[in-house]
DNA sequence: TTCAGTAGTTCTGAATATATGAACAATGGA
DNA sequence: TCCATTGTTCATATATTCAGAACTACTGAA
């Protein structure tokens, strides 16, 4: 088992932190790792995904985010638990999570409201 | 020519944003745009980066720009104009742009400070 | 009108990245 | 020890990206 990546983030590239959030599975892990106080471990993380997906899958995208500085993981016996970085990059790039978790939140609500209008819509019908 | 493809920012996925600016072409190109208040040309902007690249690849990279909705290019003549969305942007997912170009800067400005730290390291020695 | 030059775009194959099933490692009980 | 649980790594099929070559579209000059 190799050891855990946690660069520092004066060297991550901001790039990589977009690239890491650039994908609607993980902003969603990492928007429920930042609102949850406690760290999350994999297997709870899994169940706020719309889709269900494989454990390899969540495992390769839970490094990314660790690589790209946004979370930091640490293995307690069997499971592994992913807190968030968050007051180390806001001192570095002020506002930049907290404009794209509020962005996520943004687009949540609006495909919940479309997804009752549609459904409105088919009960009239 | 294919007619120029400019989506309507509540049907951009957010994921589709955040991708566009994760890489350090685009958000230099987007940067730059945002900056001058006039369009800029795909031959001026070249200009601005630091390396040059195959206008193939600034093409590809500003049609990515363009269909996630950041930025507007009009055709006028031979040459093509490109100019930020970011005032529609804004009303949408309000400080997203502002600290994700924020960030770039912050950025570009570590970078200069390292390089300038290098160079006089070098020519103590 | 034809030609040459300029500014971008599209096509295409090679290089690169991503997703996931299968095998594996690590830990904690029974 | 054996098994269940949690997560990682490997292999590979699939998808994305880059950049050279060929192309389109427009402009001005001859």
């Amino acid at each position: 088992m190799k050891p855990l990546i946690h660069p520092a983030i004066e060297d991550v590239p901001l790039a990589a932190i977009l690239h890491a959030l650039a994908d609607p599975v993980r902003v969603a892990l990492f928007a429920e790792i930042v609102a949850q106080d406690c760290p999350r471990s994999c297997s709870r993380l899994v169940s706020v995904l719309d889709a269900p997906i494989p454990k390899s899958t969540l495992s390769q995208h839970l490094r990314i985010l660790r690589e790209a500085g946004l979370i930091r993981g640490e293995r307690h016996g069997v499971e592994m638990r992913n807190a968030s970085r968050c007051p180390e990059i806001e001192t570095h790039y002020p506002g930049l999570l907290t404009s794209i978790v509020g962005a996520h939140e943004i687009q949540m609500d609006a495909g919940k409201k479309r997804a009752s209008r549609l459904a409105r819509k088919a009960a009239r019908a």
